[in-house]
DNA sequence: CTGAAAGCGCTTACAG
DNA sequence: CTGAAAGCGCTTACAG
């Protein structure tokens, strides 16, 4: 391995001079500085990251941990974070975290034995023990679709009621009044909980009152979105319209209408969350609730870098608004 | 931060006995290992890697780069790399690569700056720049998807030109005689572009002459796909089946078929690849050719730690079989 | 404008 | 069974 040292020699100076030429952190002859460079490139030099981590303490790495297994919308967020994270000088440690208490110790302590300078978390479930273990690592952190004033992290999560109550309200604008949801999630603190909220509270503004079977809670399985579309037409008075938590939620309810022999929407409609690529593929196109994951990943990773550079602030809760885009499979009440 | 001088204060041993009761790489009397054990937990030390890793060379981190944006084969690649590094203890730096060289160059730089142990590739694209920054870092590194000999690396892939050869057959077997294909990738190298060659070899095997103007060259692109399909069936003579190179294209194809009010399969067969999720839920069904990606994921990691330890043997190159899955969107030609 | 030296938190031969 | 000490590759006050 080539050193700081090993160009230090070439270019007859001291390590230190080199440290400066390639931290550009003091004034050096512009001479040395051609001398160190042709140095540097001749022997394919390359700084070590980890010596300069452990002796300045900031090793430019933010962790990311996301509980939701693969799905196509954190996927998006990921790119995101990690494109905007590698623009400014920074890698990315990943880590699928389990649900059990060990494996996210063992997450926390993989990372931050790693010295992140950061740490974003996603997640659907998040249990008291992972709690304290963020109240104890000494980094900023920062959640995505997690709000709990109570912990002191940055957050950032889309303006989930407001999104349910516009699907809902544009379903009842439709005509209709039986109007199903497909959800997830139960936790209070959990983002996508304040769909239900912006759901009933549309229905309750009509004067509906919320039928609790007409709520179907899933852990986001496609198979559970068919399934619950299903259950939800096998009801007495089964719902006219139904609204999801995703995509992939309201793609199996798709396909489960088509196997009840349902005209989507002549027969019902269905409006899905995220807006993913192909909500614009399917049969018919799906009518969804956009959110722009890019750019959730890229302000993910710039509140963090804020929060490195002024760790004494308040804690911030940023809240990005999403877009009701109409397609075909939503349409009024028959 | 709590270091591992004091636990040895509080334990009353040297660093260095701390050390050997974390690694447990020497004796150390049962007493002792108790007294470090309950000075650890009761200042919640935790083992700085990065030192760790300036010390003995090896940080315990793979590098992952991926070309490809995302999509949601190599997503479940990448969730089964990082699952199965976890279990055994090995950390995973992410990189979306862009397609200049200079972006190249920093994402090695990067990873190498954090003195990874191993690098697995996945790309569709790799320019001759790229392949000489591999061929300098002095790691295990792993091709996914892409293979030459010419390159000393190990490699894994599907068994791409079997897979379309049998997809092919199925449907001369149906009695289709005219049969085209939204593929992508013209690299020799770049595993995909066997499928051509499966596809081709399987229609002179019958008898056929593969025509140019079926097969249709993308990006990947749901929208291409789309585009694709519309243009294969605007031919004068236009094919009444068509395989992709990944279920995205076939959905893409799928829609199309729909616009231009065709039925599928009665009047055009559509085979895609990947076996994504979203495979069983389209209308109708999709057949494809599955493959393991999860496995695959697995296989990566495990072949780059076998390399880990044995960087001497020569490269290998693991070919995974495919499975051909027939659902809905298939048939008899007409 | 430049350098010598200490030290970040570990591991590991060497010595006992 | 255990410890003192050197050193991994950097950065950064201190000194000139």
């Amino acid at each position: 391995m080539v050193t700081i040292k090993d160009v230090a020699r070439l270019a007859n100076v001291s390590a230190a001079t080199v440290s400066h030429v390639i931290n550009k952190t003091r004034k050096v002859n512009p001479e040395t500085i051609a001398r160190v460079e042709a140095a540097i490139s001749s022997l394919g030099y390359r700084l070590n990251s980890q010596a300069r981590s452990l002796k300045t303490g900031s090793s430019l790495l933010i962790g990311v941990i996301t509980f939701a297994t693969y799905d196509p919308f954190f996927s998006e967020v990921l790119a995101g974070i990690e494109r905007t994270a590698y623009a400014a000088g920074y890698g990315v440690m990943l880590r699928h975290a389990e649900f059990n208490l060990q494996a996210q110790i063992d997450s926390i302590n993989l990372l931050m034995g790693n010295n992140i300078d950061g740490l974003i978390v996603n997640s659907t479930t998040i249990t008291p023990e992972f709690y304290e273990l963020i109240k104890q690592i000494d980094r900023p952190c920062l959640f995505l679709e997690f709000y709990d004033p109570a912990l002191p992290v940055d957050s950032l999560e889309s303006n989930n009621f407001a999104a349910a109550y516009q699907s809902t309200l544009h379903l009842l604008k439709q005509g209709h009044r039986r109007i199903g949801c497909i959800g997830g999630c139960a936790y209070e603190q959990v983002s996508v909980s304040q769909r239900r909220k912006g759901y009933e509270k549309a229905l309750r503004d009509a004067g509906i009152y919320p039928r609790d079977d007409y709520f179907v809670m899933t852990k986001y399985q496609t198979a559970e979105g068919y399934a619950a579309f299903t259950g939800l037409r096998a009801l007495p008075e089964p719902p006219t319209a139904v609204i999801t938590y995703s995509d992939l939620l309201a793609l199996g309810a798709l396909r489960a209408a088509a196997d009840l022999g349902l005209n989507v929407p002549a027969d019902v409609s269905i409006i899905g969350f995220d807006d993913i690529e192909l909500a614009s593929y399917t049969v018919p196109r799906l009518s969804t609730v956009a959110q722009d994951k890019k750019l959730m990943g890229e302000m993910a990773f710039k509140q963090i870098q804020r929060r490195i550079a002024r760790p004494d602030l308040a804690p911030e809760h940023i809240v990005l608004p999403t877009r009701l885009v109409l397609r075909e499979s939503s349409g009024p009440a028959k």
